[in-house]
DNA sequence: CTCTCAAAGCGGCTTAACCA
DNA sequence: TGGTTAAGCCGCTTTGAGAG
Protein backbone atom coordinates (compact mmCIF):
# COMPACT_ATOMS: atom_id res chain seq x y z
CA UNK A 1 0.00 0.00 0.00
CA UNK A 2 1.44 3.19 -0.82
CA UNK A 3 0.21 5.27 2.25
CA UNK A 4 2.26 8.41 2.20
CA UNK A 5 0.85 9.16 -1.70
CA UNK A 6 -2.11 9.46 -0.53
CA UNK A 7 -2.61 12.99 0.27
CA UNK A 8 -5.90 14.71 0.66
CA UNK A 9 -8.64 12.11 -0.33
CA UNK A 10 -11.69 10.44 0.95
CA UNK A 11 -10.78 7.23 2.63
CA UNK A 12 -13.49 5.00 2.65
CA UNK A 13 -13.57 2.06 5.14
CA UNK A 14 -15.57 -0.85 4.87
CA UNK A 15 -15.73 -4.39 6.14
CA UNK A 16 -15.27 -6.64 2.68
CA UNK A 17 -14.60 -9.98 4.39
CA UNK A 18 -14.61 -10.16 8.01
CA UNK A 19 -11.32 -8.20 7.67
CA UNK A 20 -12.10 -3.96 7.69
CA UNK A 21 -10.34 -2.49 4.73
CA UNK A 22 -9.67 0.81 3.52
CA UNK A 23 -10.69 1.86 0.44
CA UNK A 24 -9.26 4.04 -1.86
CA UNK A 25 -10.86 5.47 -5.07
CA UNK A 26 -13.32 2.58 -4.33
CA UNK A 27 -10.47 -0.22 -4.27
CA UNK A 28 -9.66 -1.91 -0.92
CA UNK A 29 -6.08 -1.68 -0.42
CA UNK A 30 -5.70 -1.84 3.48
CA UNK A 31 -6.91 -3.02 6.38
CA UNK A 32 -7.81 -1.06 10.09
CA UNK A 33 -4.19 -1.35 11.17
CA UNK A 34 -2.61 -0.03 8.23
CA UNK A 35 -5.31 2.66 7.72
CA UNK A 36 -3.62 3.89 10.89
CA UNK A 37 -0.43 3.46 10.03
CA UNK A 38 -1.22 5.71 6.31
CA UNK A 39 -2.91 8.32 8.42
CA UNK A 40 0.04 8.88 10.56
CA UNK A 41 1.90 9.09 7.49
CA UNK A 42 0.12 12.31 6.80
CA UNK A 43 1.15 15.00 8.62
CA UNK A 44 1.09 17.52 5.91
CA UNK A 45 -2.53 16.85 4.92
CA UNK A 46 -5.04 19.59 6.00
CA UNK A 47 -8.65 17.78 6.05
CA UNK A 48 -9.61 13.88 4.79
CA UNK A 49 -12.89 12.92 4.62
CA UNK A 50 -13.10 9.11 6.09
CA UNK A 51 -16.24 6.92 5.76
CA UNK A 52 -16.13 3.98 8.00
CA UNK A 53 -19.03 1.93 6.87
CA UNK A 54 -19.72 -1.84 7.08
CA UNK A 55 -20.32 -4.54 4.31
CA UNK A 56 -23.43 -6.01 5.72
CA UNK A 57 -22.82 -9.08 3.19
CA UNK A 58 -20.23 -10.29 5.55
CA UNK A 59 -21.01 -12.47 8.91
CA UNK A 60 -21.66 -9.58 11.12
CA UNK A 61 -20.32 -9.33 14.80
CA UNK A 62 -24.28 -9.24 16.26
CA UNK A 63 -24.73 -12.66 14.56
CA UNK A 64 -21.87 -13.93 16.00
CA UNK A 65 -23.01 -13.00 19.38
CA UNK A 66 -26.37 -14.64 18.26
CA UNK A 67 -24.61 -17.43 18.28
CA UNK A 68 -22.55 -17.27 21.57
CA UNK A 69 -23.36 -17.66 25.37
CA UNK A 70 -22.53 -14.14 25.79
CA UNK A 71 -25.24 -12.16 23.73
CA UNK A 72 -26.33 -9.28 25.54
CA UNK A 73 -23.67 -6.21 26.01
CA UNK A 74 -21.07 -6.62 23.84
CA UNK A 75 -23.72 -7.36 21.14
CA UNK A 76 -25.08 -4.27 21.40
CA UNK A 77 -21.79 -2.40 21.24
CA UNK A 78 -20.93 -4.12 18.27
CA UNK A 79 -24.22 -3.69 16.19
CA UNK A 80 -23.42 -0.36 17.08
CA UNK A 81 -20.20 -0.58 15.57
CA UNK A 82 -21.15 -2.12 12.63
CA UNK A 83 -23.09 0.49 11.82
CA UNK A 84 -22.66 3.21 8.94
CA UNK A 85 -20.08 5.94 9.83
CA UNK A 86 -18.86 9.00 7.92
CA UNK A 87 -16.42 11.02 9.45
CA UNK A 88 -13.94 13.79 8.69
CA UNK A 89 -10.83 14.45 9.97
CA UNK A 90 -8.26 17.65 9.81
CA UNK A 91 -5.10 17.11 10.13
CA UNK A 92 -5.66 13.66 10.68
CA UNK A 93 -3.45 11.16 13.08
CA UNK A 94 -2.70 8.02 13.55
CA UNK A 95 -5.66 8.28 16.39
CA UNK A 96 -8.15 9.41 14.21
CA UNK A 97 -10.23 6.44 13.11
CA UNK A 98 -13.80 7.86 13.48
CA UNK A 99 -16.99 5.93 14.66
CA UNK A 100 -20.39 6.05 14.58
CA UNK A 101 -22.65 7.83 12.18
CA UNK A 102 -26.03 7.28 11.10
CA UNK A 103 -28.01 8.63 8.87
CA UNK A 104 -30.53 10.22 11.44
CA UNK A 105 -27.30 12.37 13.60
CA UNK A 106 -25.08 13.76 11.39
CA UNK A 107 -23.12 14.53 14.18
CA UNK A 108 -19.88 12.41 15.32
CA UNK A 109 -17.64 12.34 18.08
CA UNK A 110 -14.21 11.04 18.31
CA UNK A 111 -14.01 9.68 22.04
CA UNK A 112 -10.32 10.17 22.11
CA UNK A 113 -9.87 13.76 20.47
CA UNK A 114 -13.66 14.89 21.59
CA UNK A 115 -14.07 16.55 18.20
CA UNK A 116 -16.96 17.03 16.98
CA UNK A 117 -17.43 16.44 13.05
CA UNK A 118 -20.58 17.30 10.73
CA UNK A 119 -22.09 16.77 7.72
CA UNK A 120 -22.23 19.87 5.97
CA UNK A 121 -24.45 18.23 3.15
CA UNK A 122 -27.00 16.24 4.48
CA UNK A 123 -28.02 15.63 0.92
CA UNK A 124 -25.43 14.36 0.04
CA UNK A 125 -24.60 10.44 -0.73
CA UNK A 126 -22.36 8.81 1.51
CA UNK A 127 -19.82 8.47 -0.22
CA UNK A 128 -19.44 12.07 -1.44
CA UNK A 129 -21.07 13.92 1.09
CA UNK A 130 -19.01 17.40 2.27
CA UNK A 131 -18.23 17.38 5.69
CA UNK A 132 -16.65 20.08 8.24
CA UNK A 133 -14.71 19.56 11.12
CA UNK A 134 -16.17 22.00 14.34
CA UNK A 135 -14.45 21.86 17.46
CA UNK A 136 -18.05 22.12 19.65
CA UNK A 137 -19.97 20.50 22.24
CA UNK A 138 -20.78 16.91 20.95
CA UNK A 139 -24.21 15.78 20.90
CA UNK A 140 -25.54 13.18 22.96
CA UNK A 141 -26.34 10.78 20.27
CA UNK A 142 -22.55 11.51 18.75
CA UNK A 143 -21.66 10.03 21.93
CA UNK A 144 -22.58 6.31 21.03
CA UNK A 145 -20.45 5.79 18.83
CA UNK A 146 -17.28 3.33 19.46
CA UNK A 147 -13.76 3.40 18.38
CA UNK A 148 -12.58 0.21 16.37
CA UNK A 149 -11.36 -2.38 17.90
CA UNK A 150 -7.30 -1.49 18.53
CA UNK A 151 -5.23 -3.94 16.82
CA UNK A 152 -2.34 -5.75 17.55
CA UNK A 153 0.16 -3.53 16.24
CA UNK A 154 -0.94 -0.42 17.83
CA UNK A 155 -3.19 -1.51 21.14
CA UNK A 156 -4.44 1.61 23.28
CA UNK A 157 -1.51 3.79 21.39
CA UNK A 158 -2.66 7.65 21.24
CA UNK A 159 -0.96 9.29 19.14
CA UNK A 160 0.32 12.84 20.10
CA UNK A 161 -2.63 15.18 20.11
CA UNK A 162 -3.05 17.01 17.01
CA UNK A 163 -3.90 20.60 18.51
CA UNK A 164 -4.29 22.00 21.74
CA UNK A 165 -7.56 21.97 23.37
CA UNK A 166 -6.79 25.58 24.16
CA UNK A 167 -6.87 26.83 20.58
CA UNK A 168 -10.43 24.79 20.67
CA UNK A 169 -11.69 26.32 23.68
CA UNK A 170 -10.87 29.91 21.61
CA UNK A 171 -12.54 28.58 19.10
CA UNK A 172 -15.39 27.78 20.30
CA UNK A 173 -18.60 30.15 19.10
CA UNK A 174 -21.88 30.23 20.32
CA UNK A 175 -23.38 27.84 18.42
CA UNK A 176 -23.86 25.42 21.81
CA UNK A 177 -27.55 24.80 21.80
CA UNK A 178 -27.46 23.59 25.77
CA UNK A 179 -27.43 26.89 28.61
CA UNK A 180 -24.54 27.33 30.56
CA UNK A 181 -23.98 27.77 33.79
CA UNK A 182 -21.14 30.41 34.30
CA UNK A 183 -18.93 30.37 37.81
CA UNK A 184 -16.50 32.68 38.95
CA UNK A 185 -13.07 31.89 39.45
CA UNK A 186 -14.00 29.61 41.82
CA UNK A 187 -16.52 28.03 39.64
CA UNK A 188 -18.85 28.86 42.25
CA UNK A 189 -23.05 29.40 41.04
CA UNK A 190 -25.03 31.93 42.98
CA UNK A 191 -27.39 30.19 44.90
CA UNK A 192 -31.22 30.17 43.49
CA UNK A 193 -33.85 32.32 45.32
CA UNK A 194 -35.61 30.08 47.17
CA UNK A 195 -34.07 28.18 49.86
CA UNK A 196 -34.12 24.22 47.40
CA UNK A 197 -31.46 24.20 45.56
CA UNK A 198 -32.60 24.13 41.69
CA UNK A 199 -30.29 23.21 39.40
CA UNK A 200 -32.94 24.93 36.51
CA UNK A 201 -32.84 28.31 38.19
CA UNK A 202 -29.29 28.03 38.03
CA UNK A 203 -29.38 27.19 34.32
CA UNK A 204 -29.32 30.82 33.01
CA UNK A 205 -27.71 31.01 29.20
CA UNK A 206 -24.39 32.67 29.10
CA UNK A 207 -23.60 36.44 28.23
CA UNK A 208 -20.33 36.14 28.94
CA UNK A 209 -17.61 33.64 27.16
CA UNK A 210 -15.00 35.62 27.59
CA UNK A 211 -13.45 33.48 30.87
CA UNK A 212 -14.04 30.39 29.12
CA UNK A 213 -12.70 31.45 25.79
CA UNK A 214 -9.61 32.72 27.59
CA UNK A 215 -9.23 29.22 30.01
CA UNK A 216 -7.77 25.84 28.84
CA UNK A 217 -10.76 23.70 27.56
CA UNK A 218 -9.70 20.39 28.72
CA UNK A 219 -12.96 18.19 28.26
CA UNK A 220 -16.72 18.76 26.84
CA UNK A 221 -19.14 16.52 28.07
CA UNK A 222 -22.26 15.81 26.38
CA UNK A 223 -26.05 17.28 27.14
CA UNK A 224 -26.25 17.36 30.76
CA UNK A 225 -29.62 17.60 32.29
CA UNK A 226 -30.93 18.98 35.82
CA UNK A 227 -32.42 16.32 38.32
CA UNK A 228 -32.49 15.23 42.19
CA UNK A 229 -31.70 12.22 43.69
CA UNK A 230 -34.74 10.46 45.02
CA UNK A 231 -33.08 7.43 46.34
CA UNK A 232 -29.54 5.74 45.81
CA UNK A 233 -29.39 2.76 45.61
CA UNK A 234 -32.63 2.53 43.62
CA UNK A 235 -35.96 1.02 44.79
CA UNK A 236 -36.25 -0.72 41.66
CA UNK A 237 -33.05 -1.86 40.84
CA UNK A 238 -31.36 -2.68 44.10
CA UNK A 239 -27.24 -2.27 42.48
CA UNK A 240 -25.62 0.28 44.17
CA UNK A 241 -24.29 1.85 40.99
CA UNK A 242 -27.91 2.95 40.43
CA UNK A 243 -30.15 5.70 41.90
CA UNK A 244 -33.35 7.30 41.33
CA UNK A 245 -33.46 10.68 40.27
CA UNK A 246 -36.78 13.29 39.23
CA UNK A 247 -35.57 15.08 36.01
CA UNK A 248 -36.60 18.85 35.66
CA UNK A 249 -39.86 19.34 34.92
CA UNK A 250 -40.70 15.73 34.83
CA UNK A 251 -43.22 13.60 37.55
CA UNK A 252 -41.75 10.11 37.10
CA UNK A 253 -38.40 8.76 38.79
CA UNK A 254 -35.87 8.11 35.80
CA UNK A 255 -33.11 5.05 36.53
CA UNK A 256 -29.20 6.94 36.57
CA UNK A 257 -26.25 5.08 36.77
CA UNK A 258 -23.56 6.58 39.71
CA UNK A 259 -20.19 5.24 38.41
CA UNK A 260 -18.77 6.58 41.69
CA UNK A 261 -22.01 5.27 43.90
CA UNK A 262 -22.61 7.72 46.46
CA UNK A 263 -18.98 9.35 45.77
CA UNK A 264 -18.31 9.19 49.76
CA UNK A 265 -21.60 10.61 50.59
CA UNK A 266 -22.31 13.42 48.00
CA UNK A 267 -24.59 11.84 45.81
CA UNK A 268 -27.50 11.37 48.35
CA UNK A 269 -31.53 11.38 48.86
CA UNK A 270 -31.96 15.47 47.63
CA UNK A 271 -28.62 16.48 45.94
CA UNK A 272 -28.82 18.28 42.28
CA UNK A 273 -27.32 16.65 39.70
CA UNK A 274 -26.19 16.72 36.32
CA UNK A 275 -26.81 13.90 34.69
CA UNK A 276 -26.52 12.55 30.59
CA UNK A 277 -28.69 10.44 28.30
CA UNK A 278 -26.97 6.58 28.63
CA UNK A 279 -26.03 5.53 25.28
CA UNK A 280 -26.03 2.06 25.71
CA UNK A 281 -29.05 0.17 24.49
CA UNK A 282 -28.58 -2.73 27.16
CA UNK A 283 -27.91 -0.28 30.17
CA UNK A 284 -30.57 -0.43 33.01
CA UNK A 285 -30.57 2.98 33.44
CA UNK A 286 -31.38 5.73 30.74
CA UNK A 287 -29.34 8.18 32.28
CA UNK A 288 -25.78 8.81 33.65
CA UNK A 289 -25.04 10.74 36.63
CA UNK A 290 -21.80 13.32 35.94
CA UNK A 291 -22.07 16.20 38.59
CA UNK A 292 -23.28 16.64 41.85
CA UNK A 293 -24.33 20.23 43.13
CA UNK A 294 -22.50 21.38 46.28
CA UNK A 295 -24.28 23.76 49.00
CA UNK A 296 -22.13 25.70 50.89
CA UNK A 297 -23.28 27.50 54.39
CA UNK A 298 -23.31 31.12 52.45
CA UNK A 299 -25.22 30.72 49.93
CA UNK A 300 -23.38 29.66 46.87
CA UNK A 301 -23.05 26.42 45.70
CA UNK A 302 -20.11 24.66 43.38
CA UNK A 303 -20.40 21.83 40.80
CA UNK A 304 -18.22 19.19 41.53
CA UNK A 305 -17.63 16.03 39.29
CA UNK A 306 -18.41 12.77 39.98
CA UNK A 307 -17.81 10.33 37.66
CA UNK A 308 -13.96 8.77 37.90
CA UNK A 309 -13.41 7.94 34.52
CA UNK A 310 -14.04 11.52 33.31
CA UNK A 311 -11.12 12.11 36.20
CA UNK A 312 -8.57 9.79 33.71
CA UNK A 313 -10.35 11.74 30.42
CA UNK A 314 -9.30 14.86 32.13
CA UNK A 315 -5.71 13.75 33.27
CA UNK A 316 -5.44 12.90 29.45
CA UNK A 317 -5.50 16.27 28.35
CA UNK A 318 -3.51 17.69 31.19
CA UNK A 319 -0.70 15.28 29.94
CA UNK A 320 -0.78 15.62 26.18
CA UNK A 321 -0.88 20.05 26.93
CA UNK A 322 2.25 19.44 28.97
CA UNK A 323 0.16 20.82 32.00
CA UNK A 324 1.65 17.94 34.11
CA UNK A 325 5.31 17.44 33.10
CA UNK A 326 5.80 21.37 31.86
CA UNK A 327 9.95 21.12 32.26
CA UNK A 328 10.30 18.19 30.42
CA UNK A 329 10.28 17.24 26.62
CA UNK A 330 6.76 16.84 25.00
CA UNK A 331 4.85 13.41 25.25
CA UNK A 332 4.96 11.64 21.73
CA UNK A 333 2.61 8.86 22.17
CA UNK A 334 0.03 7.90 25.52
CA UNK A 335 -0.54 4.48 26.00
CA UNK A 336 -3.32 3.56 28.42
CA UNK A 337 -4.31 1.11 30.88
CA UNK A 338 -1.08 -0.13 30.26
CA UNK A 339 -0.12 -3.37 32.86
CA UNK A 340 3.29 -3.59 34.30
CA UNK A 341 3.93 -5.78 36.99
CA UNK A 342 0.74 -6.59 38.86
CA UNK A 343 -0.67 -3.21 38.18
CA UNK A 344 -2.69 -1.49 35.36
CA UNK A 345 -1.35 1.92 35.25
CA UNK A 346 -3.83 4.51 33.89
CA UNK A 347 -1.14 6.00 31.12
CA UNK A 348 2.47 5.61 30.19
CA UNK A 349 4.00 8.63 28.34
CA UNK A 350 6.92 8.48 25.83
CA UNK A 351 8.38 11.71 25.81
CA UNK A 352 10.48 13.27 22.44
CA UNK A 353 13.13 12.23 24.27
CA UNK A 354 12.75 8.63 24.74
CA UNK A 355 12.08 8.92 28.33
CA UNK A 356 9.19 7.21 29.68
CA UNK A 357 6.91 7.77 32.39
CA UNK A 358 4.36 5.91 33.96
CA UNK A 359 1.19 7.97 35.46
CA UNK A 360 -1.28 7.05 37.82
CA UNK A 361 -4.57 8.89 38.31
CA UNK A 362 -6.94 9.59 41.43
CA UNK A 363 -10.39 10.82 40.89
CA UNK A 364 -10.42 13.39 44.36
CA UNK A 365 -14.27 14.21 44.41
CA UNK A 366 -14.20 14.46 48.07
CA UNK A 367 -13.28 18.42 50.13
CA UNK A 368 -13.64 19.62 53.05
CA UNK A 369 -12.03 21.89 55.59
CA UNK A 370 -10.59 19.53 57.91
CA UNK A 371 -9.15 16.80 57.80
CA UNK A 372 -9.07 13.52 60.30
CA UNK A 373 -11.94 11.69 62.16
CA UNK A 374 -15.06 12.56 63.09
CA UNK A 375 -13.71 12.27 66.71
CA UNK A 376 -10.94 14.63 65.96
CA UNK A 377 -13.56 17.01 63.94
CA UNK A 378 -15.83 17.28 67.08
CA UNK A 379 -13.12 18.29 69.35
CA UNK A 380 -12.11 21.06 66.92
CA UNK A 381 -15.87 21.90 67.61
CA UNK A 382 -15.98 21.85 71.24
CA UNK A 383 -13.07 24.10 71.56
CA UNK A 384 -14.58 26.34 69.54
CA UNK A 385 -12.10 26.66 66.66
CA UNK A 386 -12.96 29.22 63.86
CA UNK A 387 -14.05 27.26 60.75
CA UNK A 388 -11.77 27.83 58.30
CA UNK A 389 -12.84 29.67 54.48
CA UNK A 390 -15.10 28.19 52.96
CA UNK A 391 -13.47 28.36 49.63
CA UNK A 392 -10.26 27.18 50.83
CA UNK A 393 -10.67 23.74 51.83
CA UNK A 394 -8.54 20.77 51.47
CA UNK A 395 -9.14 18.11 48.63
CA UNK A 396 -9.10 14.72 50.21
CA UNK A 397 -8.09 11.40 49.25
CA UNK A 398 -8.59 9.08 49.67
CA UNK A 399 -11.86 8.68 51.57
CA UNK A 400 -14.32 5.86 51.24
CA UNK A 401 -15.60 3.53 53.14
CA UNK A 402 -13.80 0.56 54.70
CA UNK A 403 -15.16 -2.19 57.14
CA UNK A 404 -11.94 -1.78 59.46
CA UNK A 405 -10.43 1.22 60.78
CA UNK A 406 -7.16 -0.95 60.38
CA UNK A 407 -7.82 -1.24 57.10
CA UNK A 408 -6.88 0.67 54.13
CA UNK A 409 -9.27 3.27 52.46
CA UNK A 410 -7.70 1.25 49.21
CA UNK A 411 -5.64 -1.64 48.84
CA UNK A 412 -5.55 -0.99 45.25
CA UNK A 413 -4.20 2.75 45.51
CA UNK A 414 -1.89 1.30 47.91
CA UNK A 415 -0.79 -1.31 45.93
CA UNK A 416 -0.02 1.29 43.05
CA UNK A 417 1.86 3.87 45.08
CA UNK A 418 4.45 1.08 46.13
CA UNK A 419 4.53 -0.14 42.55
CA UNK A 420 5.00 3.12 41.67
CA UNK A 421 7.65 3.68 43.93
CA UNK A 422 9.47 -0.03 42.49
CA UNK A 423 9.35 1.40 39.06
CA UNK A 424 11.21 4.25 39.84
CA UNK A 425 13.53 2.32 41.99
CA UNK A 426 14.34 -0.22 38.94
CA UNK A 427 14.98 3.17 36.65
CA UNK A 428 14.80 3.97 33.68
CA UNK A 429 11.43 5.26 34.28
CA UNK A 430 9.59 8.01 35.69
CA UNK A 431 6.51 7.48 37.34
CA UNK A 432 3.78 9.69 38.63
CA UNK A 433 0.77 10.20 40.71
CA UNK A 434 -1.60 12.33 39.70
CA UNK A 435 -4.50 13.35 41.91
CA UNK A 436 -7.64 15.19 40.03
CA UNK A 437 -10.22 17.51 41.82
CA UNK A 438 -13.32 18.04 39.65
CA UNK A 439 -14.25 21.09 42.07
CA UNK A 440 -12.99 24.73 42.37
CA UNK A 441 -13.46 25.12 46.40
CA UNK A 442 -9.83 23.84 47.43
CA UNK A 443 -6.72 25.75 47.85
CA UNK A 444 -4.70 22.48 48.31
CA UNK A 445 -4.66 18.88 48.70
CA UNK A 446 -4.29 16.38 51.28
CA UNK A 447 -3.20 12.75 51.64
CA UNK A 448 -5.43 11.80 54.32
CA UNK A 449 -4.36 11.61 57.77
CA UNK A 450 -7.53 8.57 58.42
CA UNK A 451 -5.55 6.40 56.30
CA UNK A 452 -1.93 6.18 57.82
CA UNK A 453 -0.83 3.22 55.53
CA UNK A 454 -1.55 5.37 52.27
CA UNK A 455 -0.43 8.42 53.59
CA UNK A 456 2.92 6.98 54.53
CA UNK A 457 3.28 5.15 51.23
CA UNK A 458 2.76 8.28 49.37
CA UNK A 459 5.03 10.64 51.05
CA UNK A 460 7.26 7.57 51.49
CA UNK A 461 7.37 7.26 47.29
CA UNK A 462 7.11 11.27 46.67
CA UNK A 463 10.84 11.04 48.37
CA UNK A 464 11.99 8.13 46.58
CA UNK A 465 11.38 10.25 43.33
CA UNK A 466 7.81 9.38 42.21
CA UNK A 467 6.41 13.12 41.04
CA UNK A 468 3.76 13.34 42.94
CA UNK A 469 0.95 16.25 41.17
CA UNK A 470 -2.57 17.89 42.10
CA UNK A 471 -4.72 19.51 39.84
CA UNK A 472 -8.50 20.99 40.23
CA UNK A 473 -10.50 21.47 37.55
CA UNK A 474 -13.53 23.71 36.89
CA UNK A 475 -16.83 22.54 35.61
CA UNK A 476 -19.06 25.22 33.28
CA UNK A 477 -22.43 23.50 35.28
CA UNK A 478 -24.69 22.33 32.22
CA UNK A 479 -22.38 23.41 29.57
CA UNK A 480 -20.37 20.57 30.22
CA UNK A 481 -17.29 21.77 29.51
CA UNK A 482 -14.38 21.53 31.87
CA UNK A 483 -11.38 24.09 32.31
CA UNK A 484 -7.91 23.08 33.86
CA UNK A 485 -8.39 25.14 37.29
CA UNK A 486 -5.12 25.29 38.53
CA UNK A 487 -1.99 23.20 40.50
CA UNK A 488 -2.81 22.60 43.84
CA UNK A 489 0.26 22.00 46.10
CA UNK A 490 0.08 19.35 48.30
CA UNK A 491 0.46 19.58 52.16
CA UNK A 492 1.86 16.84 54.64
CA UNK A 493 1.84 19.24 57.59
CA UNK A 494 0.59 22.02 59.41
CA UNK A 495 3.38 24.14 57.96
CA UNK A 496 2.39 23.35 55.01
CA UNK A 497 4.85 21.22 53.58
C1' DC B 1 -17.35 -8.45 63.82
C1' DT B 2 -15.40 -10.21 59.62
C1' DC B 3 -15.57 -11.88 55.20
C1' DT B 4 -17.50 -12.66 50.65
C1' DC B 5 -20.15 -11.53 46.93
C1' DA B 6 -22.60 -8.85 43.65
C1' DA B 7 -23.98 -4.81 41.30
C1' DA B 8 -23.20 -1.43 35.96
C1' DG B 9 -20.42 0.06 32.62
C1' DC B 10 -16.16 0.77 30.16
C1' DG B 11 -12.19 -0.58 27.79
C1' DG B 12 -7.66 -3.04 27.38
C1' DC B 13 -5.60 -7.64 26.83
C1' DT B 14 -5.27 -12.50 25.37
C1' DT B 15 -6.47 -16.21 22.65
C1' DA B 16 -8.92 -18.52 19.07
C1' DA B 17 -10.59 -18.33 14.58
C1' DC B 18 -10.55 -16.89 10.05
C1' DC B 19 -8.91 -15.21 5.46
C1' DA B 20 -5.76 -14.12 1.62
C1' DT C 1 1.90 -18.70 7.16
C1' DG C 2 1.17 -14.13 8.48
C1' DG C 3 -2.08 -10.72 9.35
C1' DT C 4 -6.36 -9.45 11.30
C1' DT C 5 -10.65 -9.61 13.91
C1' DA C 6 -14.00 -11.70 17.14
C1' DA C 7 -14.88 -13.46 21.47
C1' DG C 8 -14.15 -13.77 26.09
C1' DC C 9 -11.79 -12.40 30.22
C1' DC C 10 -10.36 -9.22 33.51
C1' DG C 11 -9.43 -4.87 36.08
C1' DC C 12 -11.40 -0.88 37.94
C1' DT C 13 -14.72 1.89 40.69
C1' DT C 14 -17.76 1.76 46.01
C1' DT C 15 -21.23 0.05 48.92
C1' DG C 16 -24.60 -2.90 51.07
C1' DA C 17 -26.51 -7.40 52.01
C1' DG C 18 -26.03 -11.71 53.87
C1' DA C 19 -23.57 -15.54 55.84
C1' DG C 20 -20.59 -17.38 59.30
Amino acid sequence: MRAVALGPCVFLLATTTPSIGLIFSGRVVASTARVRRAISCMPATPKARVLLTCDRTCRSNAERDASSSEAGNRQSRRRKRDEVKIATVTAPTASDLFICNDDKSPAVTYRKTRRKVEVADQASTSSSCALTVAASQPTRKAKTGRTQAPTTSDKGVISKSARSRREVAIGETSSATTEVVEGDDHGRVPAPPDSALNATSLMRASTDTASAASAVLLHTLPKLFSATVVHRPSKEVKSPYLCDIRLAGVETLTLCHTPSLGCSGLVTTGATVLVSQSTSSTAKSSHVLHHVLQAEADGTSHWVGTHPMTANVLAQALLEEGHVFPSLSRIETLRKEVTMGNSRFDFVATHADGSVTVVETKNVPVADNFDGTKKERAALLAACITPPDAYHKIAIFPDGYRKKVSDPVSPRALKHVQELEAIVREGGKRACLLFISQRTDVASFVVTSTDMQYRTAVRKAGENGVVLKAFSVRWDGASGRAFLHRELPIVWDAEGK
